[in-house]
DNA sequence: TAGATATAAGACAAATTAAATCTTATTTAT
DNA sequence: ATAAATAAGATTTAATTTGTCTTATATCTA
């Protein structure tokens, strides 16, 4: 029950194009290089992003991505379905063929409104948000915005889950 | 991104288990066969169970299972997390020696709020309120207690999602 | 106490999904 | 034309999930 890896890739990808600014073109390498990413499992990805109409591949020498559209209007939501299909949580709600039982089908309720829950978050954060702070776990001058939108125990919870600290 | 199976297994042993009721010990082909579990499929989940204190195993022969708590002091998050562990949604959280990019870890604070809510909702039902209705699909009489703590948007989302209704 | 019946525990195998790589083809700048 | 870049998709590898099997142990009943 995770995010994959693809997703990341997806999410690192696009932060970076917005980083460099809308329709500023950038290699695939240089995207690869920057984000951690193998390049060919990055061409997969972008052509993905790219049928979603999110970025632009430039094919040729001198070729590469750029980000179609300003940061504020690509959401995280609309990124990561993008790459993993639309966000279901379980196979009762995916579909619902494969729920046999009624004894499973009680709990429906409760996963609908938790996936409803899970996507309304992703989909209240774009791209310019999120480029607003390096880092939220080592930043100090944190964007008051993003503060608002979100859980403001972030710091606490990363002290628990990580009491050394993050490393690059 | 999905529940697994054998996290739905186990919710359902552990409702059918509250249905017969609290201290009631149920064979353990009864439970497979009722939940349309493969049997050691069903015992390697009935054993975390037990192991977290939710159900209690009897051997020997007229042995089986039986709930060791009243279904109100269940949750959900608590049977699902007991077999699928802690629910992290991404690997930056979940293990932050995997994220080496800073680019990547700008979006923790998003994810944080995200997995907070999805394990709050998930926490706010216990299985008494899961055994209040047969099907929220299909049975009409609706537990307005339950009505209230979930999204009343249920049965639209259901149609939406799956027309021709729910087979058996 | 012996035999029957049930679960315990964990090894093992199959299936599915995710991740990464590789190859051939196509596009474009120079 | 050539070089440099991506397109597309086949293939491989790895990880995870799901399911099965085997041997051991416990308990009821006769």
């Amino acid at each position: 029950m995770r995010l994959t890896r693809a997703g990341e890739y997806a999410v690192r990808c696009v932060l970076y194009l917005s980083r460099q600014g809308e329709g500023v073109l950038v290699s695939r390498q240089e995207v690869a290089t920057a984000t951690d990413t193998p390049t060919h499992f990055l061409a997969k990805i972008a052509q993905q992003l790219a049928k979603a109409g999110i970025i632009e591949i430039v094919q040729g020498a001198k070729g590469g991505y750029r980000l179609l559209r300003p940061p504020t209007a690509i959401t995280l939501l609309e990124v990561i379905e993008t790459i993993i299909g639309e966000i279901f949580l379980n196979d009762c709600i995916a579909r619902p063929s494969s729920c046999r039982n009624s004894l499973a089908c009680t709990v429906h309720r409760v996963w609908l409104k938790a996936r409803e829950q899970l996507r309304a978050t992703l989909a209240s954060v774009n791209f310019a948000d999120l480029l607003a702070e390096e880092c939220c776990c080592l930043n100090p001058l944190l964007n008051p915005a993003l503060l608002n939108s979100v859980d403001d125990k972030c710091e606490d919870n990363i002290e628990k889950i990580n009491p050394r600290g993050r490393q690059r």
